[in-house]
DNA sequence: ATGAAAGCGCTAACAA
DNA sequence: TTGTTAGCGCTTTCAT
């Protein structure tokens, strides 16, 4: 009926009636049905957005990233948590795909047959996210984290540091830090190096587990001049413990986390990281989905993580000191 | 027809159909519609849950605390984020009520008054959390910001403490913060004191703001002994900020924040503060929409906020040192 | 234990 | 410019 016209701001009508309808509307608190609206035309205004985990700081500047993207497009994310378990993604992705979403946001490129299949034929754009490193459904927008670990342990390596420890988590199903540190690890293979220690722990990144951490690796192994960390927070956790610890940073020990996050810009000394480019992956997958950006034809758009210095990493051996 | 029945596990179905209806589901890649279901049932297995931010570290939290509870219960929480814009809180829960949801949880009880008439006729528990110093539309769950601040000031006369600053944000919209500081002037007022500085910011919290700001305040007011933090997070970095300036804590200068936020538990020093108890209240919220917990009848659940004592405050006056 | 049929509140196509 | 009508894919009720 006409209602449903003026509504939806289709179709001729009449500025009275319009005007008629609106305020009819508005008096009667009238929400329309979209659960009736989206059967009757087959198309929903949501966008299906699946993540590991909200705590982990990296995902909110993610969904930032997609929320600016989409304010314009009547696009709505919904949001899927999965605590990095795949059986819980498969059923969230189920929960997801059985509304019918608009197109499908997930981060990662592992998933269960199952959920590999419901998403290929959900007939929907799919848009794997932060990951490149693997075989995608549809489309991939993100980062090589093989490449990131890679280049950390060159920058690393090409400062003269040759004592090198990890301190990471471990989650068997957290595949971007496993692949950092696999391109870690051959990064320092090709310079001959290896791992002189490593340390991991499970459960959410704090402060609190860095120190501790770092406690311990260097405990066991008090030589090493480098520690690489799988993310930020324990590498600020770290940092602190250092220079508490009275070790001399960058000298006699440098150290280096992963994420770029601007919360800790306030530390004593800036730690060298690597931005993962959030904000923008959201912005691109989210812009692929509103049909902003055409899909490229490759089914890829790689970003490339960008080193950031800080004041833990020494400058490279025989370049000029500032 | 049958097949609905299985896959609702509803009525008498033989075991024998049913293990066939399954099978030929699975070959299928069968996804059911839910919105078909919802339309014909009208009943939709979906909890809304709108928050300001998912960048403050607080909702995360809260989120967690929804979902834990959420989990068993066939409920599935749907995210909204109002970036603390009443006019983005309306149009989320226009969006989301047209859903037609089991329930809405959302943050604060300051809302349109076309966001207030919306929710009251959605014929659906509405669940206010955060915050109880206001007037309910249903139900509400949380602390009282208000007697937070009221109490830390509280503490901090108690403890000895006489010209006291004041950080935090500069935000009409987060009238959380607003009434902390309320409640601490209060208290502050009841000993004969009052506030000797502000400092003010826009925007995200992070250390590096707590740091610039902390300088800021005491710069122009070089003789404070308390700085009191909206937030954990300035907090921290005005701990910093204080720790690398040479200020003894907590005798020279004492410093307290709010959250109780576990991620900064490593810093060099413990901050003061005060638990604001996002999981429980995300508990409890989620409860009551589930229906594991009856409604309570005065539509209120205050929960206590719980100072924590930390290092940066001085024992009280009077009390045995340990 | 299974099938048949009505109808949920809209949209889309068509008629007036 | 407005009204009419037939579904959308399920659930629910009733009949078998």
């Amino acid at each position: 009926m006409t209602v449903s016209r003026v509504l939806r701001n289709r179709g001729d009508v009449s500025a009275a009636t319009r005007e008629k309808v609106l305020t009819a509307a508005k008096t009667l608190g009238y929400v329309p049905n979209k659960i009736a609206g989206g059967l009757a035309s087959q198309r929903v205004n949501l966008v299906a957005v699946v993540i590991p985990s909200l705590s982990n700081l990296v995902f909110p500047d993610v969904l930032g990233g997609i929320s600016a993207e989409l304010d314009d497009t009547g696009l709505q994310p919904v949001i899927g948590v999965t605590n990095y378990s795949p059986a819980r993604e498969e059923m969230v992705l189920y929960e997801m795909l059985s509304w019918r979403p608009s197109g499908v946001i997930l981060a990662g490129v592992e998933h269960s047959k199952a959920s590999r299949a419901m998403l290929a034929n959900a007939g929907i754009p799919v848009i794997e996210i932060m990951d490149i490193d693997g075989e995608a459904i549809d489309t991939l927008v993100g980062i090589s984290h093989i490449r990131a670990g890679r280049e950390m342990a060159a920058r690393i390596v090409e400062a003269g540091y040759r004592r090198i420890g990890f301190v990471g988590t471990h989650m068997p199903e957290d595949h971007r830090a496993r692949k950092r540190l696999v391109g870690f690890e051959e990064g320092l293979a090709e310079a001959g190096l290896q791992l002189e220690a490593r340390e991991y722990y499970q459960g959410g990144s704090s402060l609190l587990k860095g120190r501790e951490l770092t406690e311990r690796i260097l405990t066991r192994a008090p030589d090493l001049d480098f520690l690489y960390y799988s993310n930020d927070m324990i590498g600020a956790g770290g940092l602190l413990y250092c220079l508490e610890a009275g070790y001399e940073i960058p000298n006699r020990i440098g150290l280096a986390g992963f994420n770029g996050v601007d919360l800790l810009d306030g530390l004593p000394v800036r730690l060298t990281t690597t931005d993962a480019r959030r904000v923008e992956i959201g912005r691109r997958a989210a812009r692929l989905v509103a049909g902003k950006d055409a899909m490229p034809p490759d089914r890829l758009i790689a970003l490339a993580p960008t080193f950031i210095p800080g004041d833990t990493i020494r400058a490279p051996a025989g370049s000029a000191r500032n």
